[in-house]
DNA sequence: CTGGTTGCAAAACGTTTGCAACTCT
DNA sequence: AGAGTTGCAAACGTTTTGCAACCAG
């Protein structure tokens, strides 16, 4: 399994490094974790990465197939392994809350997309937007009914 | 009309200055346009902001409600009149080529999210993600198909 | 050995903030 | 007059890049 990562390394020319290694092992026990994050996570264990290196290491993971990332609201990515890139994220603009729901949730949009014009849809890459029930209410009592 | 503005403005005890005015004019007449870009278009319409401003005339401006924004792929927002945000946006990563398809696409999207737990989607906020026909052959062409 | 890789420092990018000058009402 | 607004410059958080030292194959 992480001799994916040595034989995956090695097709393309590039070189199995203790970093390498290092952040995907970081990425699979944070499940997910900020670049920020990930750096820490190798210091922890033992390891040692510039976060330069780490950028460029998830990268590389990226393009290997191992590793995949997630933008929700507006700051850093969070990277996962690819087996538990499952799910679509639902975060509330007001409280910055987060649910994870099944990818089933687009599944129908996919097929429409896919359809229409052969679009794979990536549903887990971006979290949809929107206001959970509490923050909605509190909003409507702010602006008032009538605007 | 630009005087919503003005009244929503006062409404709140804030002022009618010449730079929201400009701000909001450059948003309808661009349409979709980063806070970059507004602040040239206010420059080229003759009017005269900085950046900052921007910034801060855009925070006010959809707090009244008038201009909205769309977070699409990794760079700067853009920034819509109201009246024209109605819109799904789908982007390829691979060529960054954004598709505007019609809310509808996200209309059983929002009613299972609701229904489930009273949340408000909004389906304009964030780009879809994935990868268009042309970049989906291409990338399994070069990964080969057997990975 | 040698080209891929690392790490530092610095730049780039988008956005926010402190503060003094200014202007709408 | 006075509170709200502006613009500069500087800080901010995240990501990228130039370059010299380094190390895997």
């Amino acid at each position: 399994m992480s001799d994916a990562l040595a034989s995956q390394l090695r097709r393309r020319g590039m070189r199995l490094t203790a970093q390498r290694r290092q952040v995907l092992d970081a990425v699979r026990a944070t499940r997910h974790a900020t670049p920020e994050q990930i750096v820490e996570a190798v210091r922890s264990a033992g390891g040692s990465s510039s976060l330069t290196t780490v950028y460029r290491s998830l990268e590389v993971l990226e393009a290997l197939g191992l590793v995949r990332h997630v933008h929700i609201g507006h700051g850093a990515p969070t990277y996962h392994p690819a087996e538990h890139y499952d799910h679509v994220h639902v975060r509330c603009n007001g409280c910055g809350r987060v649910e994870s729901v099944s990818a089933d949730l687009l599944a129908e949009v996919a097929r429409a997309l896919y359809d229409a014009d052969g679009f794979r849809l990536d549903a887990g890459h971006v979290a949809l937007a929107g206001l959970c029930a509490e923050c909605a209410d509190t909003k409507e009592r702010t602006d008032g009914p009538t605007g």
